[in-house]
RNA sequence: GCCGCAUUCGUCUAGUGGACUAGGACGCCGCCCUCUCAAGGCGGAGACCAGGGGUUCGAAUCCCCUAUGCGGCACCA
């Protein structure tokens, strides 16, 4: 019985963005499809120290995080096939390479990055494809003595067969076929002694046993170089699946440029992990021509393979924010007053939670929660006097207005403030005596008592506040227009 | 330049030879509700299925060509 096996295999340059994390989750929910035998791994593909990133690997395990991702195997966990870290796995690839040389199916190459610019710039000029010239693929004994002699830096590169096809069944494309012709003598093994991309993947996912590969669609132009190598050492190739990349709004590839994409920014501004979760899984994948609500469960029990689309997706923030604004409609009073709290600190708690019911149809993101309801947890208030004056209004109607409601508000006791419903009908009636619109009436109040003109329904918001600032409110308010 | 991958409403997508006068969702527009804004309800516009050739009684669906887009062409991943 094959057990699944599958791997994310991130390089520590960055945060990772929608896309990156969009393979995770394929990868995750594939391993979860198939039962608690199936396992999700995380390999730090840090072969480049120029590339690397300070905190890169906190970057790639916050955003998993964020979003449950949680993996069975990984250099913080451990796990019976590491290390997990590319780095920490050098002598591995070395034993590889050697290898491969042994066999012949590799050579070493003592090329300077000077001669292979020059190299390429001649044949950019006369409009050749730019790949390596074999210059030392076909180095006689002597030479290579020579330069073994002089200890010239070396690397390893793959000697790719100059004629036939090689071909990769890919459970999304279909076969994919290229020309050996077209394809580069690819170095393996850096003169660092660290890997390329190349070799490194190949050993690890044999060696880690990995059941599926998963992973994006630009790396669809190398897979001749790893059929090859699985080739040289002898290895099952395991089924390969090339999922289309996420694009931002331009088509293409996505990345700084398309302002924040990456993951932990959503997070930041305050879109949930299952909305994220949900909206993610939709680019490339999909259930069938009506459902795309699924919590984490039903994404795990209905995904499989063959429903990964082959056509690259557009990333669309503006169906996110509305998937977004789903779930937190979703979710309990109680606990959408505990994920608000972090954006707006200074709120008490017991606060928080009574605005909650009124707030959770008119954010689409929990950041939003500070300027719809900041004027709650500030002690005075900042606005344009001129706010309160509304339509068809003028001071002394916003006045009358004002003076109406405060004399209103005033007959309510503590303990009787919070009859909303009294309270309003009331104000109503108020506006009525006064020939004035609810609108005009109400809006003159919500000013007065928030320092908007949108806000949650007013009678909420007042009886939240509490008798005592609504009142203070709009005398301080009455004062303004006069 | 060379090689590869892709191509259904603006966007995400359903669709695997007849059930398609192409379905759903976001967004957009209108109406209803209404103390503002949302949410919600109802309705609408929006895709000659990239184009052209075939195959077939019949094609969004199969084949070929072209176009366009994207990706790769590093001692990056």
């Amino acid at each position: 019985m094959n057990q699944t096996r599958v791997r994310f295999a991130p390089s520590p340059t960055g945060a990772p963005h929608v896309g990156n994390i969009r393979t995770a989750l394929f990868d995750y929910l594939w391993a979860r499809h198939t039962g608690p035998s199936g396992k999700f791994i995380l390999r730090i593909e840090d072969t480049d120290q120029a590339r690397e990133v300070e905190n890169g690997l906190e970057l790639i395990l916050d955003s998993l995080r964020y979003l449950g991702l949680q993996w069975d195997e990984g250099p913080d966990v451990g796990g019976a096939f590491g290390p997990y870290r590319q780095s920490e796995r050098l002598h591995i690839y070395k034993e590889h390479a050697e290898r491969l040389i042994a066999q012949g199916n590799a050579y070493y190459c003592y090329c300077t990055a000077e001669r292979l610019d020059q190299m390429r710039k001649d044949q950019q000029a006369r409009g050749l494809p730019t790949r390596y010239d074999y210059h030392c693929r076909d180095l006689s004994a002597a030479d290579r003595a020579a330069h073994e002699r002089a200890g010239d830096p070396r690397v390893v590169r793959l000697a790719v067969p100059r004629e036939g096809k090689t071909t990769l069944p890919d459970f999304i494309h279909g076969d994919l076929t290229i020309d050996n012709s077209q394809v580069d003598d690819q170095v393996l093994l850096k003169s660092d002694g660290f890997p390329t991309y190349h070799l490194a993947v190949v050993v690890d996912d044999h060696l880690m046993q990995i059941s599926h590969v998963i992973r994006g669609d630009d790396w669809i132009p190398s897979f001749p170089k790893h059929v090859l190598l699985y080739q040289a050492f002898g290895w099952e190739i395991p089924p390969h699946g090339h999922v289309p990349n996420v694009l931002g709004n331009d088509k293409k590839k996505l990345s700084k440029r398309h302002g924040s994409t990456s993951v932990t920014q959503f997070r930041d501004d305050g879109y949930l992990p299952e909305a994220m979760l949900n909206f993610l899984a939709l680019m490339g994948w999909a259930y069938d021509d009506k459902t795309e609500l699924f919590t984490r469960d039903q994404l795990i029990a209905n995904f499989t393979l063959d429903k990964i689309g082959h056509a690259p997706a557009v990333f669309d923030p503006a169906k996110l924010e509305w998937m977004n604004g789903v779930y937190i409609r979703e979710l309990a009073d109680d606990d959408l007053a505990t994920r608000l709290q972090p954006y707006i600190p200074q709120a008490d708690p017991a606060t928080l939670r009574a605005l909650a019911p009124f707030v959770k149809t008119r954010i689409k993101k929990l950041s939003e929660i500070v300027a719809i309801a900041d004027f709650l947890f500030e002690e005075d208030l900042e606005y344009d006097p001129q706010l309160l004056i509304g339509k068809g209004m003028d001071a002394a109607s916003t006045s009358a207005a004002l003076r109406a409601a405060s004399a209103t508000l005033e007959k309510y006791p503590e303990g009787a403030f919070d009859d909303e419903e009294k309270i309003e009908a009331e104000l109503r009636a108020d506006a009525e005596k006064l020939g004035q619109k609810n609108a005009q009436f109400f809006g003159a109040l919500r000013v007065a008592v928030t320092g908007k003109m949108v806000t949650p329904p007013l009678m909420g918001v007042m009886r939240i506040m509490g008798r005592e600032k609504t009142l203070r409110r709009i005398a301080r308010a009455l004062q303004l227009v006069q």
